[in-house]
DNA sequence: CTGATAAGTGAGCAC
DNA sequence: GTGCTCACTTATCAG
């Protein structure tokens, strides 16, 4: 999800050679990029020929600067994970909203229909009257037209 | 939103003098919680026949101890952030799928009122036709009942 | 100066 | 040995 700054250091060498005034030593000819962009083997071929103490100097230069980049990246992650938190927040605040619209949406439609549903019912109801010969072969209108007549808040023609 | 931590150290005085064996000078008898937890005056107080150096050595440690403090307070309220958001994104989860819910239901609803609605369509046409004498006195269907049945059928589904 | 934070260092853990 | 992460220190910056 996150690319590895891996070894790409913020400062370079020299930049912080102005603050560390470094012992430069033997070994001075080795960039902190190139020290710590070698490999082990590599390392060693150049280690051939140094007192022990050098060795052990250089090896833990490099296994500092191997943590500065371990640490950029730590950070780099945290930082990562933190928009990705972000993102998906505001991708559900998204569809929290959209369900909200389409909820009021669908209600809106059921109230409007029912609306439709009561003054077809009051159509119903009056024309039963007038025929008098109520078809049986219904099952939705349940109550019986006198019934819902009566109940409805509206008869209007009552 | 998050407590402070402020000089509430990971590490006791003599845990970390362990680690690092502190040049214990002259004023080995305060403690860095005592330390941190003194007021700028009663430090003063303290500091008053003491050599240049040592009061800017303790000085230093002092602003060294403080942050330290900031520091942990800096991690902790990362944290709190970092939990909050998710804390927030579980609240918002949770709301998208009540949401779902209740729009399928009213959806179910709104669907079985329009089987209810045609049903009852059909029998408002059946009777309609064998009285053919409409009662024009109804607003809420403007349109002809043939019409309604036609065209309103799945409006949310386009 | 006080408090906060980014960057760097070292310790310790896991592989 | 390598990579990560925590706690700490240092450098900086805002207020």
């Amino acid at each position: 999800m996150s690319k590895k700054i891996f070894m790409s250091l913020v400062k370079s060498e020299t930049e912080r050679a102005n603050r560390v005034p470094v012992v430069v030593s033997h070994n001075s000819q080795l960039s902190d990029d190139e020290l710590v962009a070698m490999t082990v083997k590599e390392l060693n071929r150049i280690l051939k020929g140094m007192p022990r103490e050098e060795v052990v100097k250089l090896k833990q230069r490099r296994r500092t600067l191997k943590n500065r980049g371990y640490a950029a990246n730590c950070r780099e992650k945290r930082l990562s994970q933190k928009e990705e938190l972000e993102y998906e927040k505001d991708h559900l605040r998204a569809e929290v909203h959209r369900l909200r619209r389409e909820n009021e949406g669908v209600k809106t439609e059921l109230g409007s229909l029912k609306d439709k549903y009561d003054a077809l019912q009051r159509f119903a109801d009056a024309n039963r009257i007038k025929v008098l010969t109520p078809p049986l072969m219904f099952s939705p209108p349940h109550r019986h037209h006198m019934d819902a007549m009566m109940v409805k808040s509206e008869p209007s023609q009552a």
